[in-house]
Order: structure tokens, then sequence, then C-alpha cells
DNA sequence: GTATGCTTTCGGC
DNA sequence: TTACGGCCGAAAGCATAC
């Protein structure tokens, strides 16, 4: 088979630049978009930042009243996240882009594979051109800038899009690949977190490069033979991972923050109970069903903690799913003393209603 | 022994 | 000087199955 061409684009610091498209004075401005937690009247952190504020030194994630002041000698615009209004754009921009593949995967709100081997006849050359073309479009029908990264396989694709940001556009050609990845640290490489970087660094392994010329075996005997085998290939530049629409959603949650910390049991129950609604509302509009229950908190001190309890077998009601997250949590009050200050719910193990009602129906049928 | 599944934590955006 | 979201999938680490 001839070449195989994988762009990833990724639309540049999305939330804050979709902002910057309906009101176009801001653009020279720090723009920081918020998620406020309703605690106080800065409560919250910054979700997403355009390069101006990040020049000032905003980063995701960061408290609110950091950004603020770091931001407080300059005219800096703060604005609330607008879910809908990012979904909007995205859905518009994405099925741009899945016109313009062979195949299609979207990950996430604001990045996307695109498998355009076929109709660039394998030319890099032609990838490089339909990228532009790509760019110029999103420019013209939606006002925002993406970056792009054109490689042999998704990991590399990945990788080449975050070399040039924002509205940058890297090309990795198959016979470049080695030269490209080797001087790169293991953490660029997917699946490479911190725990196996410091596995990794203890053998003597910091780059990719490093890792490329570690034999096989003795990888597989470190890290299992998936994992083994997937280190040696990628480091490589090899990866045969298809690009294919995603499957439905892993899991669903919901999380927020309690009006004051609490280790009352009915209060976190309160807005666990909300939180279990509103995934049910989601869960039947996908028609799905679950299997896990998770119950997560954010203590006082800001350590994360969860409990988890999958069941018998999967199911859609909402009593078993308050009940749940009721016996999880009042099992966790009794485990850490710390008070609480965020609640949240989540399940997994998701499966269609019909299918198994199917399976089940034939179960029934075959005994 | 490896694969798989479950639970918990991590980390990207 | 402190400050602190919501959602997702991946990774880690262990238990159990094959």
């Amino acid at each position: 088979m001839r070449n195989r061409i994988v762009m990833l684009v990724d639309l540049d610091y999305f939330f804050a630049q979709a902002e910057e498209t309906r009101n176009h004075s801001i653009r020279d401005k720090p723009v920081v978009v918020c998620v406020y937690s309703g605690r106080s009247e800065n409560s919250g952190a910054v979700s997403t930042a355009n390069y101006v504020a990040r020049k000032l030194g905003v980063k995701s994630g960061m408290p609110i009243a950091l950004a603020k002041r770091k931001l407080q000698n300059v005219d800096a615009i703060f604005l609330p996240v607008d879910e809908a209004f990012y979904e909007g754009i995205s859905s518009r921009i994405m099925s741009i882009l899945r016109d313009y593949s062979d195949r299609f995967e979207q990950v996430g709100i604001d990045e996307a594979y695109l498998d355009v081997s076929q109709r660039t006849n394998g030319s890099y050359e032609e990838a490089a051109g339909l990228a532009r073309r790509i760019k110029d479009e999103i420019v013209k029908q939606h006002g925002l800038t993406c970056s792009v990264g054109i490689g042999p396989n998704k990991p590399i694709a990945k990788i080449a899009a975050d070399i040039k940001k924002p509205d940058g556009l890297t090309v990795v050609r198959p016979e470049q690949t080695v030269e490209f990845l080797s001087p790169l640290p293991v953490e660029r490489l997917i699946g490479v977190g911190v725990k196996t970087a410091e596995k990794m660094r203890a053998l003597g392994v910091a780059t990719i490069g490093n890792l490329a010329k570690r034999d096989v075996q003795g990888l597989i005997d470190v890290f299992g033979k998936k994992l083994g085998l997937y280190f040696h290939n990628a480091s490589n530049g090899i990866d045969e991972e298809p690009v294919q629409e995603r499957e439905e959603a892993e899991s669903i949650s919901r999380i927020s923050t309690l009006k004051e910390n609490t280790r009352d049991l009915s209060l976190i129950l309160e807005k666990t109970n909300q939180q279990c609604e509103e995934i049910q509302a989601d869960l039947e509009n996908s028609g799905l069903n679950f299997k896990t229950v998770t119950v997560i908190a954010v203590m006082e001190d800001l350590s994360i903690r969860s409990r988890s309890r999958s069941l018998e077998k999967n199911t859609n009601r909402t009593e078993v799913l308050k009940g749940t997250v009721n016996g999880l949590f009042g099992k966790f009050l009794e485990e850490f003393n710390l008070e609480v200050r965020r609640v949240g719910v989540k399940v997994s193990g998701l499966a269609k209603d019909e299918k198994s009602q199917k399976q089940l129906t034939s179960f029934i049928k075959q005994g």
C-alpha cells in the first residue's frame, strides 16, 4: 500500500478565539475564558486564554483571582464559558473537516484526525496544500485559526501539530520521522505519563531516540507485551492505529462546587441527586445504560478522591444510580476526615439499551 | 505468566 | 500572599481469570 497520510487539526486557544470572533474589539487584549464556581465573585479557574494573556503569564487551570492579579495593570477581558456557543462553532467546523477527509475522528471539542491518504494519492505535497485550503476555509467561514500536523500516522501528526502554534502547519514525511522524533522527550509520546517516563529515565531513556534504540524484548520485559511493542514501534515512527469515528462516549459525569465546604451527607446528596438527574437525562437522550457508578470528591485541600462500584448488570434506573451514590458517599465520609469542596458523579461501562434488550431476549429464548 | 477487568489517580484541554 | 472548574480519556496498580 502507498503512503498513509494522517492530519491532526487543532483549533487554537479555542474558547478564547471563539469569543474573539463574536467581538473583534477584544482581539488585541488579553482574553481569559473562565469557569466561575459561584462561591464568590472570583472563585473558579481559567479554562482558556488567548496568546496575549498567555504571554502575560495566564495559563489554563489557574485560579481566576491569580489571573486577575497577573493582568491587573492591563485592559483584560474576563468572560464566562459559553459551551453551547463553542459547541455550535465546533460542530460546523468538524463537518467541514469531515468533508475534507477519507476517514475522520474527532477528539474532544477542538481537535480531529483526518486520514487523507486517498484524496492526496499519498503525496505529502498535496496533503500540505489540502491543509492550507482547510485552514483558509476555517478562517473564511468562521474566522478561526488552527494548527495542523501532517505525518504517516496519528502519533506523529499529533506531535507535529504541537511544534508550531498558533496558526501552524508542520509536515513530517515518512523519511523524516526518525530525525523528527529522536530528540523529543519520551513524554511527547502518547501513552507515556509521568510514571512511565520515570521508569524510562531510570533505564537511561530520556528521548524518543533513546527509546527507539532499546531492543524490543527488553521493553517487553519491563512494560509488558502490549506496551513494550507499542513503545518500540511508536518510537521508531511506526503506528497502525486507524483513523475512525469514535463510538459513543465511554463515560458521562457531572461535577460541581458546593456553596460551602461540608461533611454533611444530606447536603452532599442534595447536590449529587441533581447531578444524577442530569446524567439520567443524558442517558435517556442517547439510549444508554451503565455498569459502573463513581463518586468524586474534591476535598478542602483540593486533593481529589473517588470511589466506584460496578453493578452486576447494566441498568438505567435512577433509583439505582441515586442509591449507589448514596452508599458510596456514606462510606466515603467514614473514610476521610477532611471537608468536601466539590462533588461529582460519573457513570461508565455504558451500553445501548436496545442492544442489551435484544441480547437478553435471545438469551431467554435460548434458555 | 499474560490478559483482562476493576478501582483509583493523573493529566489535557 | 492566597487564590482553584468541569469534563473527559489515559495511566497506574492491583486482583482475578484464563
